[in-house]
DNA sequence: CAGCGGTGTAGACGATGTCAACATATTTCT
DNA sequence: AGAAATATGTTGACATCGTCTACACCGCTG
């Protein structure tokens, strides 16, 4: 009987015997989905995105290799779909740096780059697979990934468009003004999470001293020349 | 005779019969290494580091799967001999930026940031590698790349001193000045080889006008303020 | 000429991503 | 309710990869 061995029954979320609910939850065994994006974001903060296999998730959800292939593409796919949390979780830091400096452009401006550090700081693992080269991105393809970084960007572009229209930064196109702020922060953290300031981590007083000073350097370059 | 097969005699660059030279080149069937390493520059910007396998470049080098054991710890080894290429070729790039504006310091520094942004995007496979989380980069090891890294880091640090004295960038800590400077570059240039700026490559007049805008906002992050 | 270390080779092992074929559970149709 | 369709999960197999071990060859030094 090749086929009713293990099924860990405890792994699986209660198959739901309850008739149907609004929310299309998937049924059969329970949602593999959901359990195999969790299982990767926990198994990529422990172990880095090299470990996120999809013979290894799937062995953490509890089920056959081939089964992710019932939710996934590929591997590159549920790369995708975690990396996608990530720009979910990333868009929310950015929202909530708004919400607390709504007023002041420059204090949001501030607390906005506070947060990408921090983001990056403490989701080092997810924002290197977000932003490096661990899944193949081709244009047209990861569509809903597209689309959650395109939506944390946009936090960006809106608090520059405001602070072009209260004069605090720099008139010109604010794709490219945007890009120009994002550059800063995103450099900094990407040579940090990737390891290349390890001069600096030795002295963790200066590595937060060079952060604070990237996160102003962040709006000095785009401040509107008087 | 299992042995004698392949042994295409002309990939070898000739055993050198010559009695011997000042330099220790290897002997036996030709200098593997460097070979080695031709074969994964060449490969790396035809088809990415996703490509650079060890057995592949075996391969392409007309030797054994294993050969290159002889010659690199593991393949990690391998692709960071490759990357240390890079930042060699990035060293030399800087110092000719350096050379053409040594006196003008203002000129220095747009000059240095245009240079390492034409590097990023002509060796854009390179790029990644080198910045990229594509091989283990423990403390301690990979010594030589290290240094390499350091040594073109360092000719962004000397550009900071040598602005700093003439006023031209703001005081305080040379190499969190420098960082912050070279965070602008680095952002940019990892966000476009990554292809996280492809809303930029279809206007490909926006993209190089944002990449002159990065390099002033680069130098204009860390000016001296008034 | 003997031996020895530097170099290259074959074989094997465990691991991975993916495909095809098959089994089973849930939903939908009649 | 029963049948058919669909969604989900499983096994087996294949090619590929990095690396280990044992072995073969080469060119030098004694």
């Amino acid at each position: 009987m090749p086929f009713k061995t293990p099924r860990k029954p405890a792994a699986r979320p209660a198959p739901r015997k309850g008739r149907r609910s609004a929310a299309p939850e998937p049924y059969h065994h329970g949602n593999l989905r959901e359990a195999l994006l969790e299982a990767g974001i926990q198994l990529l903060k422990e172990q880095g995105a090299e470990a996120l296999g999809l013979r290894e998730l799937a062995r953490q959800a509890g089920v056959s290799r081939t089964a992710p292939y019932r939710h996934f593409e590929s591997r590159d796919a549920l790369l995708a779909g975690i990396a996608e949390q990530g720009f979910v979780k990333l868009r929310e830091v950015l929202l909530e740096a708004r919400r607390e400096h709504d007023a002041d452009h420059e204090a949001w401006f501030i607390a906005a780059a506070r947060a990408y550090i921090g983001f990056a700081f403490g989701y080092a693992e997810h924002f290197k697979l977000m932003f490096g080269g661990y899944m193949k991105y081709e244009p047209g393809q990861h569509t809903s990934l597209h689309d959650a970084g395109n939506g944390a960007f946009q936090t960006l572009v809106d608090l520059v468009l405001a602070s072009q229209e209260s004069g605090l930064v720099m008139q010109g196109d604010p794709i490219a003004v945007s890009i120009a702020a994002w550059s800063t922060l995103h450099g900094f953290c990407s040579l940090a999470v990737h390891k290349r300031l390890d001069f600096l981590v030795e002295n963790p007083d200066l590595l937060s001293r060079t952060a604070e000073l990237v996160a102003r350097t962040c709006l000095e370059g785009v401040r509107a020349r008087k």
